[in-house]
This record gives structure tokens, C-alpha cells and sequence, in this order.
DNA sequence: ATAATGACATGTT
DNA sequence: TAACATGCCATTA
């Protein structure tokens, strides 16, 4: 049985380049709706972790808002606005906050993808509901 | 076992 | 809009 942290890793992995996705979406889709705090815990740890042989692409992870919110020393919210400006997302400086047109760059799972995740359809009717609109 | 800690989300002012 | 408050959850000490 994989852990919260493995299947927050996959999660993540699974967004494409040039795509992102909220904490409360990776939360949803590996089956803990309301852990989206919890995967912003599993990020700064694995990323400050230097025994993870796969490079996390954590900058593709945001917060429903569209706004970049790290606050990590080591890969600070400027990084992640260019690693993303990298894979073609515009990222805008607004107030002195890093957002992101998060709607039009948001992963949205294919039903083929959905159905992989193998979660509840209570879930999978979430999901749908909230970010496939 | 218990409590503190966040790269969150949502509703209310 | 923005600030504040509350709820939630896995991880760590």
C-alpha cells in the first residue's frame, strides 16, 4: 500500500510540462480530498531532500488561486516562476504576488487518465465537477 | 500518544 | 480586494 507521499509524488509526476495543478487538486486525485496542505508538505520536504533520485517537478504545483506560494529559501517563488516561464507558462507579477492564468494552464486528467487513478466515483465525480468543467 | 507545523482551501468580514 | 478565521491532514518532534 503506497504511502500519501509516494502517491503525491506520482501525482505530481504526472502533470504534464507546460501544464499545472492546485495542492487541492493533487490532493483529490490520489484519493485524500482535503489534504492539499499536507502536499505542500510532501513538496518542500522531498524537495529539500537530496536522497530522491527522480527530480520532483515541483513548480508545476500552485494554489487554486493561480498564485505561486512557496516560501522556501533554497527554490524561492522567483525559481519557480522561471522554471515555469521555462515550459511556456506566463507568469505574471501582480502586488507582489507570482500568479498564473491557473484555468487555462490547469491539468485536466483525460477519463483514460481518470480511470487509472482507480479512486471512488464519488471522487472521480469531484474531480470532474471542480476542475473539468 | 500528543502536539506543533505548514509551498492549502474556503467562507466570512 | 484583502485580511481574518476555521477546518483539514500527513508528517515530524
Amino acid at each position: 500500500m503506497p504511502t500519501f507521499t509516494q502517491k503525491t509524488l506520482q501525482a505530481v509526476h504526472s502533470i504534464p510540462k507546460g501544464k499545472v495543478a492546485s495542492y487541492g487538486q493533487i490532493a483529490l486525485m490520489i484519493g485524500v480530498p482535503r489534504a492539499a496542505q499536507a502536499v505542500g508538505q510532501v513538496l518542500h520536504a522531498s524537495d529539500t531532500n537530496t536522497t530522491s533520485t527522480a527530480p520532483i517537478p515541483w513548480w508545476r504545483v500552485i494554489n487554486n488561486a493561480g498564485r505561486i506560494s512557496t516560501t522556501c529559501l533554497e527554490h524561492p517563488a522567483i525559481m519557480q516562476k522561471q522554471l515555469l516561464e521555462k515550459e511556456g507558462v506566463v507568469v505574471t507579477e501582480l502586488a507582489h504576488e507570482l500568479k498564473v492564468d491557473i484555468e487555462k494552464y490547469r491539468y485536466r486528467p483525460t477519463p483514460d487518465e481518470l480511470s487509472k487513478l482507480e479512486l471512488p466515483d464519488e471522487y472521480i465525480e469531484a474531480i470532474v465537477k471542480k476542475y473539468l468543467l
